[in-house]
DNA sequence: TTGTTTATGTCGATA
DNA sequence: TATCGACGTAAACAA
């Protein structure tokens, strides 16, 4: 099998010999290679907020980019971590391996102290640099623009992405003959209070720098909780589900046969 | 050095024989240990959203509570992944080694197609079922519930976690001479607009529910933007950085000496 | 760089 | 089980 990627080895075992040997080989590799690290260790976290842990077998990778990630045998977020950006080196501190991650930005630090080394690989993983997932909200909004909105059909889209102090709104549609302007937020989710909450506050700006007619808001997402319906519909806002319109992101995209 | 754990290699390197050996190995492996794989892959993702990749060099792994995470050289986030409780299983078509990670509370599925592999590892990862982090929010609301408030000291912490349709509003402290009741939004961050919005709603749903006296908002935080600022102030709330109480959590708990 | 929003968010707690 | 909110959120994007 090709075990070489433009001459070089792609998973590279590292020898569990001296701790001083180790340290070397990780510190140049660190920079151009991943490092795959399963060892005994124990790790402080000192930064935005702090945290210790007692010794135990974790799995530790460490990427060209600065990226540093802790894992146990549970959950898809790490233990512990390091964003890109972090400088990461290994020293030796009572002839323990010791690892030091630390980002300028926010003066954080991860700590990582090993009592025994199991595994250690270096690995030439790529990157897909215009790796981009479908279905999310931008194309539910486009989606939605081509349309008319459901409950008021004469209306026209005006604005996308208007800005207020209170952020974005997605899409602001206007009905000229009633006077009515429709602010429109769209979830690509189940939307809750949350969701509400940021829609009164667009309505209530621009009815106060939109003084001629009435401004109205129109949730559109797939499903909305019960508190948010009801408020919604106290102000004589609309919710519109996703679904209403001609393709929908969501089910449609996923269209699994079993 | 102990390589085992309770009997068991901590770290077991599999053999890259055929590829139905490997599919066997796998399948027994994934439900008690984590297996670590580097090779040549394609990964699709079809669920919430959708997701295609090319061939590439990927780092995968595979807890036994069913975490898939598929990485990259770059970034702290997974390419692709599924979170816990998804089921895992490897299968052989064309020749070629294929996982399927299938999650049927979202009918979501990841599917990786591997055209070559580099490394395969298997490993006894540990759990530290008593993790905590310190500094964060919860810290910081205790902390400041244990003094007054600085724009008025005479006010008293009346409720904590209160509950209103908007969600719950951390602190309310009274002033029973002045009849005011000032309600405390807490944020381990800098605060931005949506802090504010949030604060608004919990003041107007208060101001509707509490006739006699004034509501008044306030924000702690550490630090907050211009326009958050200038919104709280218009509206009269206050600000109030979470230095000024006795012990913050941010700096105080980072005493980094260099 | 700052500010804002989305996310296949994840995760934990609560009703 | 649904809902809700925090997260060391990270990551993308506009001003």
């Amino acid at each position: 099998m090709g075990s070489r990627e433009r001459g070089r080895k792609v998973y590279e075992i590292v020898d569990l010999r001296s701790v001083s040997e180790i340290r070397d080989i990780l510190n140049k590799s660190v920079s151009d290679s991943v490092v795959i690290l399963v060892g005994r260790c124990s790790v402080s976290y000192k930064g935005r907020a702090s945290s210790e842990t007692g010794d135990e077998i974790r799995l530790i990778i460490l990427k060209p980019d600065g990226t540093l990630l802790i894992h146990e045998s549970r959950g898809r977020d790490p233990l512990n971590w390091q964003p890109p950006g972090s400088l990461c080196s290994f020293s030796i501190q009572d002839d323990k391996l010791v690892l030091r991650c630390y980002r300028a930005r926010f003066r954080e630090e991860v700590l990582v102290v090993f009592t025994e080394i199991y595994h250690i690989g270096v690995a030439r993983i790529g990157y897909s640099k215009d790796f981009e997932v479908r279905g999310v909200e931008r194309d539910l909004v486009e989606k939605i623009a081509l349309n008319r909105l459901p409950i008021d059909p004469e209306a026209r889209l005006v604005a996308r992405e208007y800005h207020t102090p209170y952020g974005r709104i997605d899409l602001v549609y206007k009905n000229e003959s009633k006077r009515v302007l429709y602010l429109v937020e769209v979830k690509n989710e189940r939307a809750g209070m949350p969701a509400v909450s940021q829609l009164i506050r667009y309505v209530e700006y621009l009815k106060e720098h939109h003084r001629e007619g009435d401004v109205v808001g129109v949730l559109v997402s797939d499903g909305v909780s019960d508190e948010a319906l009801k408020e919604l519909l106290s102000r004589g806002f609309h919710y519109v589900n996703v679904r209403s319109f001609k393709t929908s992101s969501r089910r449609d995209l996923y269209d699994y046969a079993r």
